[in-house]
DNA sequence: TCTGGGGTCCTAGGACCC
DNA sequence: TCTGGGGTCCTAGGACCC
């Protein structure tokens, strides 16, 4: 039986989940900024219609934002976490094989779902979701993932294909793929793009009929691998349910800048602490520990620097992952620079009821700590928002960052619900 | 006066993704 | 004044070994 993937895909996922809420935003141009209140990281159509470029700095786009009354929230990822939950589920009622490949996007196989129709079930796909949650998506069809990317793409570009398109047919694959240029193809970055161009290779058919050799000489097997996905041979794996994660990284730019050795320990016990968190949740026990600390880039004497260590045996006990962080922020803290951001990186994991014993030194498995930890994570599960943590993360937090513009957090907390007056 | 070749393992860093 | 954060995978090159 032939391979078939719908990639969905919410249509400026942040934006909308906004949008859910507020329905005055609706037809509005709206934006969402990064942390910090940094950067445009999610546009409607009507915001990139006005011109604000993805990723640019909000304040470079003060006269537009005023000029069209454009609407600005700061990101709220409690909330948008939320919203992807209820949008992945209403997609696992459609495969017995989901994918969830990032906050706002998820593969589905529909291998064997012939009969229905991929273009009918992909039109029902995308009217469930809606109705569940109140966000739109935009639906890709094809016989691999990347040209399910290429699919969704043409979906979105399309309006007037109700936000479905299935692409199936070999010859309607190549012309569709010829109109694509390749730093349009899942996998070809700015780099790989360039080098292509400067060889004659512009749009996705000609890298399609490229010769086997010359790519994996020139840009590697992993751009091979998208040639074959491009001729329709599923050539990239099919992960579910999704792989615990590899690293965990925790890091912040902050509010204000920092300088203070007592105010960096402070930040960087509440990131390691975060990371732990997450190691946690997933059973997992770290074995090596990196801090990195680094000045503002675009001002002057630019420092960065990063430290690790490994960790034997490998644990998941806040306190002692926070002691060993800030030994390694000791090493590469610096006097008299101006820190603008820190970060934990957490690597190296086992599952934590593998871990083996270790003669000479306590495991975390089965210990005192382990049952604490677990007491913790429950306690602040309910709760939400971390209210019990460590003294080392800091009681006045003056480098947390800056969200001016934060909407509720509708659907998790109780003192936030949605209002609506009469 | 001479200083191989090949394998493995590890790390740092690059490219890419959303 | 103000420029995000969190991932994965791959490669090159060094260390080490025989």
């Amino acid at each position: 039986m032939n391979k078939v993937f719908a990639l969905v895909d919410c249509n400026s996922f942040y934006v909308s989940c906004e949008r859910v809420f507020n329905p005055a935003l609706k037809n509005k141009p709206v934006v969402v900024l990064s942390n910090n209140d940094g950067c445009a990281i999610s546009r409607s159509q009507e915001a990139k219609d006005v011109g604000i470029a993805m990723g640019a700095p909000i304040f470079q786009c003060e006269e537009l934002v005023n000029r069209h009354d454009v609407r600005v929230f700061s990101a709220n990822f409690v909330l948008y976490g939320d919203m992807s939950d209820r949008v992945m589920s209403a997609l696992a009622s459609f495969t017995p094989n989901l994918e969830i490949y990032s906050i706002d996007e998820a593969f589905l196989s529909l291998e064997g779902f012939e009969n229905y129709g991929y273009l009918s079930y992909g039109r029902k796909i995308r009217s469930a979701v809606k109705e569940r949650t109140g966000i739109p998506v935009s639906v890709g069809i094809a016989p691999t993932k990347t040209l399910s990317k290429v699919a969704n793409h043409i979906a979105k570009d399309n309006p007037g294909m109700g936000g479905v398109f299935c692409l199936i047919d070999e010859k309607d694959i190549d012309r569709w793929l010829e109109k694509t240029p390749v730093k349009e193809i899942w996998g070809i970055g700015a780099e790989k793009a360039l080098f292509l161009n400067r060889n004659g290779i512009f749009n996705a058919l000609q890298l399609k009929k490229a010769p086997d050799e010359w790519i994996k000489k020139h840009l590697t097997v992993v751009t091979l691998r998208t040639l074959r996905e491009l001729r329709g041979i599923p050539s990239l794996s099919f992960d579910e349910p999704q792989p615990n994660k590899k690293a965990i990284v925790t890091s912040r730019t902050f509010g204000y800048e920092v300088s203070g050795l007592g105010e960096m320990q402070e930040a960087v016990s509440a990131y390691v602490s975060k990371a732990a968190q997450k190691l946690r949740s997933q059973n997992s026990v770290a074995g090596y520990v990196q801090v990195f600390i680094e000045t503002n880039p675009f001002k002057g004497s630019y420092y960065r620097n990063s430290a690790s260590i490994d960790i034997t045996p490998p644990t998941a006990y806040t306190p002692q992952l926070v002691e060993t962080a800030k030994g390694l922020l000791s090493k590469i803290y610096k006097e008299g620079c101006r820190y603008k951001s820190c970060g934990v990186m957490l690597t190296n994991f086992s599952d934590e009821n593998l871990l083996a014993q270790d003669l000479f030194k306590p495991v975390y498995t089965g210990s005192l700590n382990q049952r604490l930890m677990k007491v913790l994570d429950e306690y602040n599960r309910r709760a939400d928002s971390g209210q019990l943590f460590f003294a080392a993360q800091g009681l006045g937090k003056p480098w947390f960052m800056k969200q001016s513009h934060k909407s509720k957090r509708f659907t998790t907390r109780w003192d936030e619900l949605l209002e609506i007056k009469i």
